[in-house]
DNA sequence: AAAAAGCACAACCGCTTGCGG
DNA sequence: ACCGCAAGCGGTTGTGCTTTT
């Protein structure tokens, strides 16, 4: 059976002969492919137009790199594959000369069995007992906390970098939010997240979801704005503004030795008001965050607590929380468990 | 040496998307 | 709004080479 582009004609099938490849090559170099239908009555060849393009793209084209693919454009693949899924086409974009067929058939055949014998789900590129943790907490089960993503992040009052887990982060933030005090106006907790906020502007790239298509954006030069409703308050309208009189300095509410007695928080007082972040009611974005929240379970500390616990119950994200950690945790993170050098993934160019 | 298994990669298939009529 | 066509895309299959038994 043919192409449905191509059933009427007699068409030749499978592998080209270096006669077919000339010949194609001569024309589309002659004429170009204004039209791949017509390329082969043009051309001479008995082959459907879809066989014609697909031979151009996937192996004549004078401008395919070819060969072995070097540990960074492996590199590269993994990270997209993390960020894009099996969105080949678009991780190829990022690879000049490969093509999205290339890069398919390397990930199947050599980086795929590569994570899997080093343990790691190559679908989730998390560890595969983590995938387990994962489904079971899915299954309203505890998730299993042994695994957790770490940001280093420069704090600028001491030139020095730290080590924060994605874990403190969430928990810190839920912490702030139960007992935030006011200064001026603004909760705390706000500008303890905008201070978290402009300490990644310092180290890397933040991750910001645009009609729901994942774009680099240095959160430096974006309008990055974060609503969080802390309940009963006035909503939050944008971290960028709100963070603007704060002195880029303070960060450092985001300590693991320090937190508890920052905030005050006690996670086992039952007596805090809720943190709500609130969102827009469609779109995937909101499942995909949605789907996200239903995993939190946060431990900080020996304190544990989860989403659906007394302290924070119903976390959710704005659909203009564009500053999406999830997303950061997700981008940033190895399959090994350690943040991957942002640079690599600073050069990307998301099509929209 | 020969058959079987494994592997890489080229090519195909079918679905989706975009566009013009 | 609908239809048909071309192109794009990702999953799957086919082919030929290499390695193993």
């Amino acid at each position: 059976m043919g192409h449905h582009c191509c059933s009427k004609q007699k068409v030749k099938r499978g592998l080209w002969s270096p006669e077919e490849d000339e010949k194609l090559i001569r024309h589309i170099i002659t004429h170009g492919h204004t039209c791949w239908s017509s390329v082969p009555k043009l051309a001479g060849l008995h082959r459907c137009g879809k066989s014609c393009r697909l031979r151009w793209i996937n192996y004549l084209r004078p401008d395919l790199k070819r060969g072995c693919f070097s540990e960074q454009e492996e590199r590269t693949i993994i990270d997209l594959h993390r960020i894009l899924g099996n969105r080949w086409a678009q991780i190829a974009k990022h690879l000049p000369g490969r093509t999205d067929n290339e890069v398919k058939n390397f990930w199947n055949s050599c980086i795929k069995k590569k994570l899997i014998s080093q343990g790691f789900d190559p679908n989730t590129h998390n560890l595969l007992s983590r995938t387990t943790s994962t489904t079971h907490h899915q299954n309203n089960k505890k998730k299993a906390n042994n695994y957790t993503s770490v940001f280093t992040i420069y704090e600028t009052s001491l030139s020095s970098t730290k080590q924060v887990s994605m874990d403190m982060i969430k928990a810190s933030l839920a912490a702030l939010s139960t007992n935030s005090p006011h200064t001026n106006g603004v909760p705390e907790y706000q500008r303890s997240l905008s201070r978290l906020y402009e300490s990644l502007v310092l180290t890397s790239t933040a991750y910001n979801y645009k009609n729901h298509v994942p774009t680099t954006t240095n959160i430096e030069n974006s309008n990055l704005a974060t609503c969080i409703d802390y309940k009963n308050q006035s909503t939050s309208n944008n971290l960028s503004s709100s963070s603007s009189c704060l002195t880029p300095t303070e960060f450092g509410i985001i300590n693991e030795n320090c937190m508890w007695a920052v905030t005050g928080f006690d996670p086992n007082n039952n007596g805090h008001e809720e943190m709500q972040l609130v969102h827009e009611q469609e779109g995937e974005q909101v499942q995909l965050q949605e789907n996200i929240c239903q995993e939190e379970v946060y431990k900080v500390n020996d304190h544990e607590f989860n989403k659906n616990g007394r302290i924070v119950e119903n976390i959710t994200y704005d659909d203009r929380a564009n500053f999406d950690f999830e997303f950061v945790d997700s981008a940033l993170m190895m399959p090994c468990g350690i943040y991957t050098n942002v640079s690599s993934i600073d050069q990307l160019a998301w099509d929209c």
